[in-house]
DNA sequence: AAAAGTTTGCAACCTGGTTGCACAAAACCT
DNA sequence: AGGTTTTGTGCAACCAGGTTGCAAACTTTT
């Protein structure tokens, strides 16, 4: 990770931490700050990857921390690993309120967040009670698509 | 399982079995009846446990075998392992053709297909192309809302 | 500066997914 | 039928990701 990249964010990740009660530490500051620069959810291998220190428990640690703190979410989009992705303002600790649809690109793998939006329930069978859903999009993105005509 | 059970659906496992071009073999016939009689999505560990003999391997490739040739679907319902199900009369080999909602319980972690519906897709950003979606509703299911109230 | 609490790192374990290989069973072929 | 090929099964083993327990390092509190 450049210096540079290091710094462009340093004052945002202090303000996400402190904000959501999460006591900034090395560890901390280094994986929130790379959720900040790589815009698509990650998993955990990938985010070690842009680690040039610390521990795969450690980072485990962190990220159930976060998501506890509603800094980050949990993005299922169908691939056998669970990927993470940066929370919207409204989310708070026990219910992440940013239920919005996401996007899986079947080709490079990467998953986005879109934007929030309401969709019709389907009619379901007498007694269920809903709680949340989660939508997920597969696909080519964009970056892939144009590969696919060159 | 039962001698009952096994009789019950004996013929409808020869006749998807024979109808999907997959040839009936014991084990086979064996993972093919445990999704007739439940109801639900299943992990292999749940599939295991109503098989009282089989392995763990041919197992994972009968489920694989029967995925190829459109007798089950994957199902992600956003808990850690996979979980497959029976597919509709439409599904083929290559492509699954019954892109239908799933309800998973929090509560009690069961899964079920819902009926096959139309949604509305999020707007896009430029350039991504769809191809299909997957759309878990979660929240509690009917026994165990009733659970809830008493 | 000691006590209490928090964060980190290491070793280790567990589960589910997956491969390689060898044996068994079925299908095929004169 | 008898031998050959193909297909299915079981075992051992490996791998990755998730998770726990424990002890060392670091903070905060008193």
């Amino acid at each position: 990770m450049s210096d540079k990249t290091d710094t462009k964010y340093k004052q945002e990740v202090l303000e996400i931490l402190t904000n959501k009660g999460v006591k900034p530490t090395a560890v901390r500051e280094l994986v929130l700050n790379v959720f900040l620069n790589q815009k698509h959810a990650l998993t955990s291998p990938d985010i070690e990857k842009f680690m040039p220190w610390g521990d795969r428990v450690t980072l485990f640690r962190t990220l159930k921390t976060f998501e506890q703190k509603g800094i980050i979410h949990k993005v299922n989009d169908g691939s056998s690993t669970v990927k993470y992705a940066l929370c919207s303002d409204g989310c708070e600790s026990s219910s992440h309120f940013d239920v919005h649809p996401h996007f899986h690109c079947e080709k490079c793998g990467k998953t986005i967040c879109l934007d929030k939006q309401e969709i019709e329930l389907p009619l379901l069978p007498e007694g269920i009670v809903v709680n949340d859903y989660s939508l997920v999009l597969n696909g080519l993105c964009a970056d892939c698509t144009k590969k696919e005509v060159q």
